[in-house]
RNA sequence: GGAGGUGUGGCCGAGUGGUUGAAGGCAGCGGUCUUGAAAACCGCCAACCCGCGAGGGUUCGAGGGUUCGAAUCCCUCCGCCUCCGCCA
């Protein structure tokens, strides 16, 4: 969340993002009154702790007489103290709904946006950075991936439906294999050429994790929850490994020198897709539940620019690999995601219908950080450093599935074979060919 | 699922109702000494909240309770450890 100091103090700025955003009047009015909360908050404890402290001094004094025997005086201090609790009872009561109020309202708070990013309403606004490769032909000239898949017999969207409805896919034979392969590639790139650590992770988060990444409270909809409580808590399918990696350093602090932590990490993601009802129906566009690999950075608030820059080289070096055409986008202030900062978009040309999303890199501040408390103690500036905040970032590295759609339909040949990227071949046992079972 | 144990500062570890926000140690930082380093010795070293400041408050897994006062007593939950059972 944005620091609620700078909320109090500069609440006309933090509101201009937000006019930036294109955020509804409302929450414009949620930052008036997260200054009014924050006003009543301060007079609330500063009485509150002026009479605690009071009763800590006479509570003292109270051991002090008990000790010499002098019971009487102790007495009467006891009625003094006793009268004082009640009154703290009462400012306890309200500052717990000021406070209650107050965090409720931050935490619905989006983050502020960097100064560059682009005005705009929607994706329409977003700005092309560059290009990369040859798009073939005209948005919607080429064939589909599900026409292709099927023909092929590596894409079973019948079935899937049998098992749990629309927005299910099943992959059988080389289009499995194909999955996997991307998997392991993914992984074996970020690790060994680009240096991060790999890990797995629970497929499965307590609330306190989505909320310290942002997908809650505002975004509920969007996520799968048990019906029960997982060990004690409400608990959520993951949307994305962001949440499992970034929370994993939450509460604590780190040493400057050990950042930064750079983690990957394979995970399949689950979104209920709610409200998206109408939009890609058909095919592994969107789904309910797909792979993801995902590059996460903490790092310190100096770096995270330039680790950004890299983050998206890295995701994009997955791309050019693969040999697919996509571009980089940034995002308009209407676009930014809620905890971001700022973010760059890759598309992948899809000769069926144009760039389509297939990875998101997003530089958070120390949004995500300050609402799970990950903070970084600095070493480089003497001795008596305070913990700081850390910044986190993370973008896909890639979107398994439209990774896979991407291939399929630029690489679909004239006799309606698909050819398998050259990285992908030592994966998928030699195969540079997918042909249509029992061709 | 059954039985028992345990949870203290960056780490280890004392502490069972009253100057304990917390002994001691390690790590870290500064200094003395040294040509330099090591060793030795001295000093400093939690976070958060309110306040311009002085200062005050909170925090000993989490939440609730008892009390004038709780790290210390009671209840619930969570984590970790050991044994038994079950299981991929």
């Amino acid at each position: 969340m944005i620091d609620p100091q700078r909320i109090a103090d500069a609440p006309d700025e933090v509101k201009a993002h937000l006019v930036k955003r294109h955020e509804d009047p409302h929450t414009l009015a949620d930052v008036d009154a997260i200054v009014a909360l924050s006003e009543r908050r301060r007079e609330l404890i500063s009485e509150r702790d002026e009479l605690r402290a009071t009763r800590n001094a006479l509570s003292k004094q109270i051991g002090a007489l008990f000790k010499e025997g002098r019971r009487d005086e102790a007495e009467v201090l006891k009625t003094q103290v006793q009268s004082g609790n009640a009154r703290i009872e009462v400012l306890e009561h309200e500052l717990e709904v000021v406070d209650g109020d107050r965090s409720r309202l931050c935490m619905g708070l989006p983050n502020l946006l960097h100064p560059s990013v682009p005005e705009g309403k929607g994706d329409e606004d977003n700005v092309e950075i560059r290009t990369w490769g040859d798009p073939r032909g005209q948005p919607g000239d080429g064939e589909s991936h599900v026409e292709i898949g099927t023909r092929l017999g590596i894409l079973d969207l019948e079935r899937s439906a049998k098992l749990t409805g629309s927005r299910f896919w099943v992959l059988v034979g080389a289009g499995a294999r194909l999955e996997r392969a991307l998997i392991n590639y993914f992984l074996d790139l970020h690790v060994h050429e680009h240096g991060y650590t790999e890990v797995m992770v629970p497929y499965l988060v307590h609330r306190s994790a989505a909320e310290g990444t942002g997908q809650l409270p505002k975004f509920g909809q969007d996520m799968f929850r048990l019906a029960e409580p997982l060990n004690g808590a409400d608990a959520f399918l993951i949307p994305t490994a962001e949440v499992p990696v970034t929370n994993l350093h939450r509460g604590e602090i780190l040493d400057e020198a050990q950042l930064p932590l750079r983690y990957v990490a394979f995970t399949p993601c689950f979104r209920s897709e709610a409200g998206s009802a109408g939009r890609d129906v058909r095919g592994l566009i969107r789904v309910h539940q797909f792979h993801k690999v995902e590059l996460v950075w903490i790092t310190t608030p100096e770096q995270a620019e330039a680790s950004h820059q890299q983050l998206v080289g890295h995701a994009e070096a997955a791309l050019q690999q693969l040999r697919l055409p996509h571009r980089v986008v940034e995002l308009c202030g209407g676009d930014v995601g809620f905890s971001a900062t700022r973010c760059y978009d890759l598309e992948v040309w899809l000769p069926s219908q144009g760039y389509r999303e297939i990875s998101s890199c997003s530089h958070f501040t120390d949004f995500q950080a300050r609402r799970m408390s990950l903070r970084y103690r600095p070493t480089s500036e003497g001795k008596k450093a305070k913990p700081r905040h850390a910044h986190t970032l993370n973008g896909s590295g890639l979107a398994v599935g439209r990774t896979l759609v991407a291939i399929l339909e630029n690489n679909v040949q004239p006799d309606g074979t698909v050819t398998i990227p050259e990285v992908l071949r030592p994966y998928m046992g030699g195969l540079e060919v997918i042909a249509p079972v029992g061709a």
